[in-house]
DNA sequence: AAGTCGGGGCT
DNA sequence: AGCCCAGACTT
């Protein structure tokens, strides 16, 4: 199929199934290029859905970059908290910093400019070009990753290498609604051609579709493994309040609030109390109920009473859920 | 090129 | 109980 033909079934596909999305409201220039901003950070390595009501409530708190630019941290990180990869909010902040000293406030227009920026990327670079300025750009998100492996029919090794799919991606063509097109086949990747039971009969390019024809839809990928942790987790309470540190020892939730914690390395006999997945890593977590807090740096008292108050990650929440149970 | 970094939705 | 998600950054 000619490229031409094939953007142009996937733009009317799109224009008749896409999703009505915060981020896709019709407004301003100014405010469609912010709006792209904060939603492409918060969508990195996070669905759609889980986005939706965090969008909500930032742009409703920090409505436009200047805003950003001077927001304090503590209701910044407030307003992430749950989303997890703390670090991007933490590069959203000093990116906008960057625009508003170095780019008069603009949003730069060329990817040079853009993948110098904390917390851009090859995907969010291209992603800003695409949509907020209608360039010819075509990210690389897991979505048409998907799309091309299958379209293509990728199996081998080379061939789903992330540099040879930044390549093959050419194949899509081009549009003049770049902004539209590039969502689009991102669209096309999420709610018909997902990782299991596509749902090829809604599929505008099914005739022309490797793996559809070969009805094959298996992806190859390059598996990643889990590591098993192990931690004692220490629990100091009084009243109705535990002891929490701010995080400066482990690399992950980094200068986030989580009880004391120590990492043992292959310890013996280790019955733990509690079992969490958190990235890469299967932490397992033996509790010691202690009585004198020694001097933790960086320490305060958690009142649990009142929640709302702290900014806690959600592996903290889930530590105190189970001790409140318990 | 491989590890690290959250948390939740979906099957 | 795994897999995956509009990836970026470090090593």
């Amino acid at each position: 199929m000619k490229d031409q033909i094939i953007t142009k079934k996937i733009l009317n596909w799109y224009d008749l199934n896409k999703r009505s999305l915060p981020w896709r409201k019709n407004v301003s220039q100014s405010k469609k290029h912010y709006y792209t901003l904060v939603s492409e950070f918060m969508l990195q390595q996070t669905q759609v859905v889980t986005v939706i009501p965090y969008f909500n409530r930032f742009i409703n708190k920090i409505p436009n970059l200047k805003k950003l630019s001077t927001i304090q941290d503590r209701e910044l990180i407030k307003l992430w908290e749950g989303l997890g990869y703390y670090s991007r909010v933490r590069n959203l902040k000093k990116t906008a910093k960057i625009i508003i000293s170095k780019y008069d406030g603009k949003i730069p227009n060329n990817y040079e400019d853009l993948i110098s920026l904390p917390g851009i990327g090859n995907y969010t670079a291209n992603a800003i070009l695409a949509i907020a300025f209608n360039k010819s750009y075509i990210p690389l998100d897991g979505n048409i990753e998907r799309v091309l492996k299958r379209y293509l029919y990728l199996k081998k090794d080379k061939e789903i290498k992330k540099d040879n799919l930044i390549q093959k991606k050419s194949i899509f063509g081009i549009s003049s609604r770049s902004s539209d097109y590039a969502q689009a086949l991102m669209e096309l990747g999420a709610m018909i051609c997902k990782p299991k039971n596509p749902e090829c009969s809604g599929c505008p390019i099914p005739k022309s579709c490797k793996s559809y024809k070969k009805k094959d839809f298996n992806l190859a990928k390059i598996t990643k493994k889990n590591k098993e942790k192990y931690f004692i987790l220490k629990v100091y309470k009084k009243n109705q309040k535990y002891l929490l540190v701010k995080n400066t020892k482990f690399n992950f939730l980094k200068n986030l609030a989580i009880f004391p914690m120590e990492e043992l390395y292959k310890p013996k006999n280790f019955n733990e109390n509690l079992n969490f997945k958190m990235s890469n890593m299967n932490m397992n977590i033996k509790i010691q109920y202690l009585k004198n807090a020694k001097r933790f740096p960086s320490s305060y008292w958690f009142d649990k009473r009142k929640l709302d108050n702290y900014m806690l990650p959600t592996f903290t929440k889930k530590v105190v859920k189970y001790l409140e149970k318990n």
